[in-house]
DNA sequence: GCGCCGTAGACTGTAGGCGAAAACCAATTC
DNA sequence: GAATTGGTTTTCGCCTACAGTCTACGGCGC
C-alpha cells in the first residue's frame, strides 16, 4: 500500500522526468540509424553528434557503446564508430536465429496465455487486417510489430522478449524493403497462428510460426535476384 | 602480400599494445563478478572501483554501462551500479533459452561440421574424460565450456554463438554450484551427441542436446529443495 | 516519545580540456 | 611516374571539474 493521500490514480501530473540523457541519445541515434538517415558503412563523429543534438560528447560516448554491444555500430579503436554493414551472411543468420526464437515464443504462448491475452492478440490482428484492407502499409507494418511483441509478452519469458526484442529489430532494419510488400498473406498466416494459440495446441503454433518467419526469409533471398 | 622486408612471422615482437582501458575494465569487473568477489545486489560506487583499479571514472562508466546492457548489473537511474540479482523466475528463463539456442546449434553442427571439426570435438570429449577421471574438476568445467563453444563454432552461425554465449556465460554464474557436482555423466552425453553430429543426424543430435541442457535445468530445481 | 522537516553528505550525470594515435596530404627521392 | 616519408589535421581516449539529485541523519515541533 503506497500512498495514504487517497488520491485517484492519474490525477497528479506525473511531473515527467527526462531520465539520463545517455538513454535519449541512444533513441535518438537508433532511430537515425533505422530510419537510414544515417547510412551503413558512416563514420560517426561524436564531436558532431554531440553538438547537432546539442549535448556534450559524453552521453553521445555511452550511447555508441551501447549501440555497439546491440551490435547496431561498429567500435574500431582508436577510429570511432561506424554503422554496421550488413552483409547477405549476417542477415541469414539472424532470421535463423529470429525463427527459433518466434517459434518458442508461440509454443510458450499457446502454453501460458489467457482467454484475455487471446482477446487481444485477435483484437490487434482484426486491426491489421482492416489496416491492409485500407492499404494503410505504414499502419500494418507497425500492427505486425505489435502483434509479434504481445506473442512474446503472452509467452511470459522475459529473456527470451529481450533477446527478440533485438533480434527483431534489427531484421527489420535488414528487411524494411522486403516487409512492407507482403502485407496480405502476412495476416491469413497471423489468424492460423492465433487459432493454434488459443486452442493450446503447442505443436502447432511452433509449426506456424516456424513457416511464417521462413517465408520472410524465402522473399529475402529471392529479392536478392 | 604485406612486407617487403623479407623477416620472417614471428621475429618482431609484436609489441603488445594494452588495448582500450575500457575493455580491461569491463574484463576485470566481470571476472570480479562472476568470482563472487563483488556480491550480488552490492553497490558498485565509481568512484571506488576507479581508485581501486587505478584509473579514471569514465573507463569505469563505460564498463558499467556494457555490463548493464548484458544484464550483469542493474543501472539505476542517479543511484549508480548494483550487481545484478538472479531470481529463481529468471534462472528458469535462461535455461530455457539456453536449451534452445545450444540445441539449434548442435543441429546445424550436425549439419555443417567437417571431419576435422569432428576431430576436434572427440579430442576435447577425451581430455574431459580423464579430467573428470583424475577428479580435476575446474578442469572438467573448462573443457565442457570449450566443447559447447567448439559445437557452437561448428555451427557457423555468427548471431546465434554471439547470443548463446551471453546466455550461457551468465547460466554459468547462476549454477556454478551446480554444475560442478554433474561431472561424469555429462561427459557420456556429451559422446552421445558428438556421435549425432558425426553421423549428420540433425534430429538426433538436436534431441541429445536439448535433453543434455534440460537435465542440468532439473539438477538446479533438485537442489533448492 | 513520535513523526516531520531541514540540512549535510555522497554519488551520479554532464561538461570541458589535454595528450596521443591514426588518417590524410603534399613534398621528395629513386 | 611511383613509392615513401615527413608534417599536419582530425578525432578519439582519458582525466578533471562542476552541477543536480538522492539518501541519511539530526533537530524541531507536536
Amino acid at each position: 500500500m503506497l500512498p495514504t493521500t487517497g488520491l485517484p490514480y492519474g490525477t497528479v501530473p506525473r511531473l515527467e522526468r527526462p531520465g539520463p540523457l545517455r538513454d535519449r541519445v541512444y533513441g535518438a541515434l537508433l532511430e537515425l540509424i533505422t530510419t537510414r538517415a544515417l547510412q551503413p558503412g558512416q563514420h560517426l563523429v561524436e564531436s558532431e553528434l554531440a553538438g547537432h543534438l546539442g549535448v556534450s560528447r559524453q552521453p553521445v560516448r555511452e550511447a555508441l557503446q551501447r549501440l555497439n554491444t546491440e551490435g547496431w555500430v561498429d567500435l574500431r579503436p582508436a577510429q570511432g564508430a561506424f554503422v554496421h554493414e550488413p552483409t547477405d551472411e549476417e542477415a541469414d543468420q539472424l532470421l535463423t536465429v529470429r525463427t527459433l526464437l518466434e517459434a518458442e515464443a508461440a509454443r510458450l504462448a499457446a502454453a501460458n496465455a489467457g482467454s484475455a491475452g487471446i482477446a487481444a492478440l485477435e483484437e490487434l490482428c482484426a486491426q491489421g487486417e482492416s489496416a491492409v484492407a485500407a492499404d494503410d502499409v505504414d499502419a500494418a507494418v507497425a500492427l505486425n510489430a505489435r502483434l509479434h511483441a504481445k506473442v512474446m509478452e503472452l509467452a511470459g519469458n522475459a529473456v527470451l522478449a529481450e533477446l527478440a526484442g533485438q533480434v527483431d529489430r534489427r531484421v527489420r532494419w535488414y528487411y524494411t524493403p522486403v516487409a512492407r510488400q507482403r502485407g496480405r498473406q502476412s495476416w491469413t498466416e497471423h489468424r492460423e497462428l492465433i487459432a493454434a494459440i488459443a486452442d493450446r495446441d503447442e505443436q502447432r503454433a511452433t509449426a506456424i510460426m516456424r513457416h511464417h518467419t521462413e517465408h520472410t526469409r524465402k522473399m529475402y533471398h529471392d529479392r536478392e535476384k
